[in-house]
DNA sequence: GACTTGGGTATACACCATACACAGTTTTAA
DNA sequence: TTAAAACTGTGTATGGTGTATACCCAAGTC
């Protein structure tokens, strides 16, 4: 499906659609149908069973409207995907974050990944674009906010956050595929680590890939044999210490901040 | 059809496809076809028409055979599209490569971000595990490689080439999108920025986004403005900070390599 | 020679997104 | 009051998709 994706699309209208902002266009008969109630339906298909079961007559049938009523609201299915995207994205629940910004991006970044974990489909909607949708808009705002005291300039705070952004989403990928591969290998997450490496042992030690061997072998790569969201956590405090760095190389007040920082931020937990 | 990636497959047959090893099995005629001209074809047409365009039929019917023949060699697409993705990746050229671990890994971010930006193909197939081919895992083992005197432990390695790699898939993606919507929407890559802008300053100055506005408005988002190579190795610049200061924690010889350093690492490009 | 194995084919199925024309309903304009 | 216009949902149709199944035939083994 992500084939095409963005190839052809009205920004006008997806807007128009991402803001639920419309001329209601007071002349014909009032919709029985509506975005919301689309979107939703076609998320509940795909919390049971993956984007792939997600088609248009699904959600039509699911709503008890023929198929080619849907088009009336949405344009394209790669759309209602974008939507899709959106609506379970959420505003941020940024009540229980902490005040300085190294743990704000710390709750930032675990919020990405817990909602990707909850929903992996999102993961396999290509991305066509940068954020548009107020939810989106909203996480990308209370990041940007984290960084605003920091001394950073506006060139760097995206940068920061597309790093951050990048990195939560690649973890949540690398974790959702192993564990959808799972059923019928018959490898948990948890063995995918001595799997991969038997698997890459009967091929790797032809001496063209020393390293890589070396690497398997010490069991750097069992994902699931220490904590999961620990390992996550000490990349994202990697990812932070950089942040840090350049914050105290543009004369921003990072030493206030890292007194104020409640984790211990360069120990990587024990497992790794 | 990247939905359901990675739900049903054989490890074991896929490893062997990846590799090429297959028992010859001389007992009934010689097939007119092979994998690599089965993968090679599908890249053609991925080339030419984008992913969207690769169908089983289309790589039958360029082949001169029945679109069923195709199953004798490759499962399921879905394994086609990740030997495409090995092939089309190569053998990374480390020719013109220098020496110390910070060029090192710079020449590997822009070399994934140009092999991405030349087959943007490569980034519609969604990734469904861990390196296995032979390609692949020699862009894993040249990074790790060239982090391995430098006193990181296997940990360490495998936290910098998943930052790294997914910083420079995630920049080469939102490149590729913005380069796609171009035709249609009829703004160019390099345009990009002053309309994101005016999109979202129509919706945005609402008050919730006061961050957002702001950033906006100071033109960080003008992706093509100054040069996108530039902004790319900015970024690639921080997270090599970060693995330097993490290079100096664990003790190794980070001023040494520091100093063989070429490039000028904390200075950021003008535009940005 | 009989038998096994595997390559290529033909057919068929279920499903997909979506273009198009139309019927019914509601509001607006004349 | 009437006619036009706008809008919603339906039915039908088109041209695709991946792949299961059964088949025929060539090539090697016994």
């Amino acid at each position: 499906m992500a084939a095409e994706r963005g190839g052809l699309r009205d920004l006008e209208v997806m807007v128009d659609l991402l803001w639920r902002t419309h001329r209601p266009g007071t002349r014909g008969p009032r919709g029985s149908l509506s975005v919301d109630r689309i979107v939703a339906a076609a998320i509940e298909i795909a919390d049971a069973e993956g984007l792939g079961g997600v088609s248009m007559r699904k959600v039509a049938e699911r709503l008890g409207v023929t198929t080619m009523s849907l088009y009336r609201y949405v344009p394209r299915k790669d759309d209602l995907l974008d939507l899709m995207f959106e609506a379970a994205s959420g505003q941020p629940d940024t009540t229980d974050w902490p005040d300085d910004w190294r743990g704000r991006l710390t709750a930032y970044a675990s919020g990405c990944r817990k909602l990707f974990l909850r929903r992996p489909w999102m993961l396999d909607i290509g991305i066509s674009g940068p954020p548009m949708g107020p939810n989106n808009l909203m996480w990308m705002e209370v990041v940007l906010a984290s960084l605003v005291d920091t001394g950073l300039d506006e060139g760097d705070m995206v940068g920061v956050l597309m790093i951050l952004s990048g990195y939560a989403m690649n973890e949540a990928r690398q974790e959702v595929s192993m564990r959808r591969a799972a059923p019928l290998t018959g490898v948990t997450y948890e063995e995918w680590g001595e799997v991969y490496g038997k698997m890459l042992a009967r091929v790797v030690d032809d001496g063209r890939y020393p390293t890589v061997a070396r690497v398997v072998r010490s069991g750097a790569f069992d994902a699931g044999s220490g904590n999961a969201d620990e390992d996550f956590a000490y990349g994202v405090g990697f990812i932070l210490d950089g942040v840090a760095a350049l914050i105290r190389e543009r004369g921003g007040s990072d030493t206030a901040q890292a007194v104020r920082d409640p984790q211990g931020a360069g120990e990587r937990p024990a497992g790794r």
